[in-house]
DNA sequence: AATTGATCATCCTATTTGCAACTATCTAAA
DNA sequence: TTTAGATAGTTGCAAATAGGATGATCAATT
């Protein structure tokens, strides 16, 4: 969160606003994300990171992406992506697949039953998305929203340390 | 994520919009939190869980808060804000109180060190968010974003089914 | 070719988290 | 009252996560 609606902005460097986004922005994700979650849980549907990872390959050109594109894109750390796909793996939801040229890396593939699983998880997170979220939002304002979102992830992205 | 710019719509009653909002809003939060965690580490100061519970309590009515109040605020879960304010607690920062009228309960309250740490982190937690977000954004598009926020929070808080 | 420094992915360990009990207390109804 | 059912907060355990270390390979320079 941040200093909100902010008692009196402390610095003149500091520069505040009458009221920050920040803390709602915040709130208001954890709290979707927790009931979104809930809701795949009910449903004996795998978590919200699963999704993401088979969304994000079944995009992909190829329907893979090397781990550590995979990582950035889905916002993942690489260690935890390791172990992650692991699982998937395991769940014949993805496969690894070795790089011709580069020795180091693998490539993480979607399989067709990894493309069910993400049609299958729709079916609850989609509804949940648009009962939560997309419902609430003229679509002017889902169309600036998505605008904003896309324009601090690219300066987020540019600016990686460690990417 | 979401269908997102979607392939086509898949059934007349999901009733998909051109192009959600949502993967940005997830994706854009994921990416700010890491960065923003990654400076507070760098400066060796605690994880952002403990500048919400201190910012919540510094807010609140009488620098305290029901631990159950203080949960659905900073949107944790109750058993991890026992142990999150076990964590303040052995650290100075805030401390438990009976209730009066109700034994079963407890108050959190923040202390002198809890503010002076509160206000410690966001000489780092400040500027990253006036540098990773805010900066970005007009102060027409932060207002509109705030009453967004706070819109889908009233709405999810209302119908939780766990609270 | 050899060396140095990055990069890729994984592994290891300490924490943290989610969930399901569990205890104590309160509230309402019989 | 007594009892049945909620509510507040905590605890235990399994699973997930973060972050640094490791091993292998690649790229650039000498």
């Amino acid at each position: 969160m941040a200093e909100a609606g902010g008692r009196r902005a402390r610095t003149k460097t500091t520069g505040k606003r009458a009221s920050s986004a920040w803390p709602g922005f915040i709130t208001a994700h954890d709290a979707l994300v927790a009931r979104i979650e809930e809701r795949l849980r009910a449903a004996g549907l795998p978590d919200l990171s699963w999704y993401i990872v088979l969304w994000v390959l079944e995009r992909a050109p190829e329907q893979r992406l090397r781990m550590h594109e995979l990582a950035d894109t889905a916002v993942i750390a690489r260690s935890n992506l390791t172990r992650l796909v692991d699982k998937l793996e395991k769940n014949g939801l993805v496969v690894r697949e070795r790089v011709a040229d580069d020795r180091r890396g693998a490539y993480a593939r979607i399989t067709e039953r990894g493309r069910e699983m993400r049609s299958r998880m729709w079916t609850v997170y989609g509804p949940a998305i648009e009962e939560l979220f997309l419902r609430h939002l003229t679509e002017a304002e889902n169309a600036l929203l998505r605008e904003i979102m896309m324009r601090l992830l690219a300066t987020v992205r540019g600016q990686e340390p460690g990417l």
